[in-house]
DNA sequence: ACCCTCCCCTTAGGGGAGGGT
DNA sequence: ACCCTCCCCTTAGGGGAGGGT
């Protein structure tokens, strides 16, 4: 006597959905042994429950249905053991891009919670070491379209090398005779491969919040701080934000490092 | 002056496609901030690519576009702290889960490759270790069909502990009076919780090569050579299925390792 | 209570056709 | 050479409705 199975039994023998069954047989990757011509039942055989075993491990594998279909189309070992190697291969890459969106999750977490122990208009003058960083020249008339662009390039060639943490991007900024902010370049601090090293030295720093509309009026907080502690500028500002609409939608949240490199006036 | 992008213009700056901006667009996710009413022609503002640079961002997070909506809707850091930690665990369960796919991959291509080294129909007596194995009896009459039951329980508690090996399956046979073989039980090694211990001892081998139907054959086979080897046998058959329709697709190229428990004639 | 066949729905766009400045 | 709006297509089914033994 054979044995047959109604599509329901069959689904619930081997634990997925008659749907499953029914789509499976649709696009031909198991069709019931037989089909009763009036009442269009399904009936699987007993030595279905082997197709369909495989059909579900190689699934467990991570092949799609039409890579399930081709290697059962293989009929020798070694062409389906090809097939596999190949898929590990794609694994491989799989588990590599989600290592990298892991770090990058967890370097935007730990950066959202960093954000929260910062004291807005905190001020002072403190050491940085040398950042080695990829840098992009904004071309003139250095204003925000080009930083724009020179952000893009950055963030683009970031994004290439699997190095991108789109909170550390460092402005760089000077304030034309004319009172206009110039925008003179872009860096991304990198731990390998920067074009450039932003040299060590001491930085007034300032903690901005509000608009970036608004900085201006922070940068000269800090500048008469460095002129009243006794120092003086001997560089371009460099403006780190820390919290924007990556963050916040409020624009009156918004959190930026204005950093200055300083010495002593002699 | 304001500076506005086509949506050609803006896809290349931020090396999209023109459609996913079209698509953006569509679903709202980023709306052009004029659209021509006549020509129908989209213009973005330079502002819009912070907003675009954004959405990038995030889904290099791995958010889907509706979680990037949700996402930005948020306005506060806290909230959309959460949203990002709660994507941190999404990620992990998914890391978890390929890891696991690539396991069952390298075990089952070092598997196949492992099959190439068998000799045909080579027999001999041998030392084999106990063996911890989870267990289905099952039940009468012994067939096929219950061989099956049995078999896929088993099949589907290994896949929910994460102990999937396909191809260490063992099924116990035995042979009745009448001479059908009867299915006792089916087991399954497992280096932890196993619910049995398949005793140490010294087992008759023989590797048959060829269709299931023709095992008993090589049982006779197997069985004569204990018997020729001053040997008898002290217990059910155990099989082992190393080449079948996961491997191959032609029967008569299946292999499946018989073993059975010996003990010397006194 | 089992089964069947439509048919619509989901993600994130890709790839046209057909038409317009 | 740029743009637009349909419209069809892709994965692997899920969830019905409407009807049948």
């Amino acid at each position: 006597m054979k044995i047959r199975f109604l599509a329901g039994e069959m689904a619930r023998l081997h634990y997925i959905s008659k749907q499953t069954l029914i789509y499976y047989d649709k696009i031909g990757l198991l069709t019931p042994c037989e089909v009763d011509s009036s009442s269009g039942y399904r009936y699987y055989a007993l030595e279905q429950c082997e197709d369909l075993d495989v059909i579900l491990f190689l699934k467990s594998l991570g092949l799609s249905l039409k890579e399930i279909k081709a290697y059962r189309g293989e009929a020798s070992t070694k062409a389906r053991l090809r097939l596999l190697e190949n898929q590990a291969l794609e694994i491989q890459k799989k588990i590599d891009k989600i290592h990298q969106t892991r770090n990058r999750l967890d370097t935007m977490v730990d950066y959202l919670k960093s954000s929260f122990k910062i004291q807005p208009f905190e001020k002072g003058i403190r050491w940085i070491e040398a950042r080695s960083a990829a840098i992009e020249i904004v071309a003139p008339p250095h204003d925000l379209y080009g930083m724009e662009l020179a952000f893009k390039k950055l963030y683009k060639s970031a994004r290439d090398h699997h190095d991108l943490c789109v909170h550390r991007f460092l402005f760089f900024t000077e304030k034309a005779d004319s009172g206009d902010v110039l925008f003179k370049k872009v860096a991304l601090p990198v731990s390998r491969g920067g074009s450039e090293i932003i040299e060590a030295g001491y930085f007034a720093y300032l903690y901005h919040k509000g608009p970036f509309e608004a900085l201006e009026s922070s940068h000269n907080l800090l500048n008469a701080y460095i002129h009243e502690s006794g120092h003086r500028t001997t560089g371009p500002s460099i403006e780190r934000v820390i919290v924007s609409s990556i963050a916040v939608s409020n624009e009156s949240d918004y959190l930026v490092e204005i950093q200055i490199p300083v010495e002593k006036t002699p």
